[in-house]
DNA sequence: ACAACAGTTGAACAACTGTTCAACTATAAG
DNA sequence: CTTATAGTTGAACAGTTGTTCAACTGTTGT
């Protein structure tokens, strides 16, 4: 896990020169909660097991078993996945009987996923 | 808007029966190759070090030192660190002297912080 | 040539992450 | 009541990841 720190800053003799850029750096540099909400968020959609889920409920709900059939893996597995995605609210879901469907619970994250398709696309 | 209820969904004896719900879902799926192509590059923006220089060198180009001075780390953790980001494209740099500056090397990138910082928000 | 500094790199280590396995809950049906 | 199925959960294990440390390259200035 990093850790940014602002008090220690590391001995460099470009310090001086540039003193003015750091400055700006930090000016532009948002509040380290908000650093870390953001990565947290990101790290989330860096599996694919949980885009995979994403992208196999985009459209229509879907129970845990067929998830795990689309994906070929367990329903533990899948499971496990859901969890993290319901608790960044990724996903939300129903009950119907013994069954859970899942789906998206949000239009932003089509968005995000559709702009890196777009950049990883070049 | 798709409402679920019992008398739709049959039982989960769930590959038999939900076979065309599974055909569709693999039909949404996009290649694997894809999908880890995706996951890989939110795995790249899914650390709080490496999101914290894409902010610092957004704007003005920076050079390493700064960049650490900046986040408050070692150069060599922010070194390794920018390996990663350009590998996978993020940052490009220019030499001028001792010095390597780095910057964004695209826009998208800055559009899809934009938008999770967006989604976070709520 | 030499020293000083910016930056990179590889190995090592600790921390974290995802899957598996087994045990568990809960709903539905015989 | 008993059994079968959908889903969840915790522990364990292996694979991955980020930082540190030390050694290294390359450029600048003396």
């Amino acid at each position: 896990m990093t850790r940014i720190t602002q008090e220690h800053i590391p001995e460099c003799e470009c310090h001086e020169e540039h003193s003015d850029l750091i400055a700006q750096g930090r000016a532009t540099l948002p509040g380290i909660t908000q650093l870390y909400d953001l990565s947290d968020f990101f790290k989330v959609l860096g599996d694919s097991t949980r885009l995979g889920i994403l992208f196999a409920i985009d459209g229509a709900p879907m129970c845990v078993c067929d998830i795990a059939g689309v994906l070929g893996m367990t329903k533990s597995a899948v499971s496990h996945q859901l969890k993290i995605l319901r608790q960044n609210r990724l996903v939300k879901y129903s009950k119907v009987g013994k069954n859970v469907f899942y789906e998206l619970s949000d239009d932003h994250v089509r968005d995000i996923i559709e702009k890196a398709l777009e950049h990883i696309g070049e």
